[in-house]
DNA sequence: AAGGCGCGCAACCGCATGCTA
DNA sequence: ATAGCATGCGGTTGCGCGCCT
């Protein structure tokens, strides 16, 4: 038997996501989960792979992920952390809530970038005492602090400990319900016959209108109202 | 004002790993 | 025991944007 690709190349959209794209996913995963990331883009109506799909929902589309810049403690932590975990940036991720591993290794490599030309202009500096420093050009000047006060002993026990025991972020491994936690009966019914179909229901439905196809597993408050999920979507879900 | 350059971010790719039939 | 599948993970790439010259 062969075996198939994850992403055939045959008509599947490669690129960046398209709002109406990642409404459909949202839509898709919010109501029924992540069941088989394989064929959820079948059902939900994209032209993507299930792998694209995977990374757009855990890297972009996943409530409760924080955005923009990491703070002074955050960084702390990540240096702190890859000293003794290496490049196992999953496992930093999970030490930090609401951060993904792909922020993260892109922070780092940002970081290490502006670490190396800081060494160089050191050097530079050692060689020539005239040098200014003005080759160790910081041209979005919010990371400067960084290299003026690199992160040594950053305060992260409060971080590591709340982390630990406060609720775990809405993830696909802990709030998407796992494959396992569904009955074969419901993942070979005929309910997973019929695609979602995202764009058949382009209109915005409020959540207590109590919508719900009959043999749909995820509809319960386990999955649905954890996390405060639906103030991501002002309150109401895009069919 | 415009082109070049560098950074940050999103996304892709390939490999690893665990599970299942 | 083994092959195939699904998913996770880390490395890498490419693009867009903002700053600099």
């Amino acid at each position: 038997m062969v075996r198939t690709r994850c992403c055939e190349k045959t008509g599947l959209k490669k690129g960046t996501w398209t709002p109406e794209e990642d409404l459909k996913l949202k839509a898709y995963i919010t109501r029924y989960g992540s069941w088989n990331w394989r064929q959820l883009p079948k059902f939900a109506g994209l032209s993507r792979c299930g792998k694209s799909c995977r990374l757009r929902w855990m890297n972009y589309l996943r409530p409760n992920l924080k955005r923009g810049n990491f703070s002074k403690d955050e960084e702390g932590l990540i240096v702190k952390l890859h000293e003794s975990l290496g490049n196992r940036w999953s496992a930093i991720a999970a030490q930090l809530p609401g951060r993904t591993d792909n922020e993260i290794k892109n922070h780092w490599h940002g970081y290490l970038k502006k670490q190396q030309s800081q060494q160089i202009s050191v050097s530079q500096g050692e060689k020539s005492s005239s040098n200014d420093g003005s080759k160790c050009k910081i041209t979005r000047g919010k990371k400067l602090e960084i290299e003026i006060n690199p992160p040594v002993n950053p305060p992260t026990h409060e971080i590591l400990e709340s982390s630990q025991f406060s609720p775990p972020p809405f993830s696909g491994e802990s709030s998407c319900f796992a494959e396992n936690d569904v009955s074969p009966e419901i993942l070979s019914g005929s309910f997973w016959t019929e695609p979602f179909l995202a764009d058949k229901y382009d209109t915005a439905v409020p959540l207590d209108t109590g919508f719900f196809p009959p043999y749909s597993p995820f509809v319960g408050e386990e999955f649905l109202c954890s996390s405060g999920f639906y103030d991501e979507f002002d309150n109401v879900l895009i069919w």
